[in-house]
DNA sequence: TTGAGATATCGAGAAAAATAGATATAATAG
DNA sequence: CTATTATATCTATTTTTCTCGATATCTCAA
């Protein structure tokens, strides 16, 4: 089933305190020039500080949320910015009050 | 967190399955003697007949659900009677309204 | 067009989850 | 008390997840 895919990406602790930094990034992370975190997102470095786990296993908690739809990814530049997409997250809800 | 242990019991199918059903027992399950399903739940016998794994299994998975605090279990004689723990999965739908 | 910075992907080892079979425990019928 | 039935627990194997370091890719600045 899809549900179970985001189900397994949200049961990991650095992968839901992403989701959660990411409700409110301006709370949680420096701000950056020429970029709205709230529309584009924020980008894989800052994350990468904040969880305190290495490069390669931010990116790939990243994609895995991503996958799971849970995620959007926007690349500008250098930088591929993430931020949280909220029809997922609207879906789940429905999904946990109608059929959980 | 409580809440990822939470979400590792609801990221596998069968356990998600066995949830779904315990919401509607009386349309999962033949009925029992002498046991309302819906006030005690549903024996082990039952629910592992419906998955379709082996008992050992079975057993695990809810005593999984039940550490989770997602399913109640009632002893009754040789039989344990599972039921959903509506209230944990109030707090669930509480906290993906409002942290997550 | 090359070098440096940001991110993604690959390969590997360790840890955890899935799942089964065998055995133990609990409860009752006889 | 003992045999039987239902469930739980233990042990073991396979599969998946976690996590890292190394390497590849992508983009821009010089």
């Amino acid at each position: 089933m899809e549900n179970v895919k985001i189900f397994k990406a949200l049961a990991n602790d650095y992968r839901l305190q992403i989701l959660f930094w990411l409700k409110n990034p301006e709370k949680y992370f420096v701000h950056e020039e020429n970029v709205d975190m709230r529309e584009v997102g924020v980008c894989v470095g800052e994350i990468q500080k904040q969880l305190g786990l290495t490069q390669s296993t931010t990116s790939h908690y990243l994609s895995m949320l991503q996958k799971a739809n849970l995620l959007v990814a926007t690349r500008i530049g250098k930088w591929t910015y993430y931020r949280r997409n909220e029809v997922t997250l609207k879906h789940l809800r429905d999904f946990i009050d109608k059929e959980l």
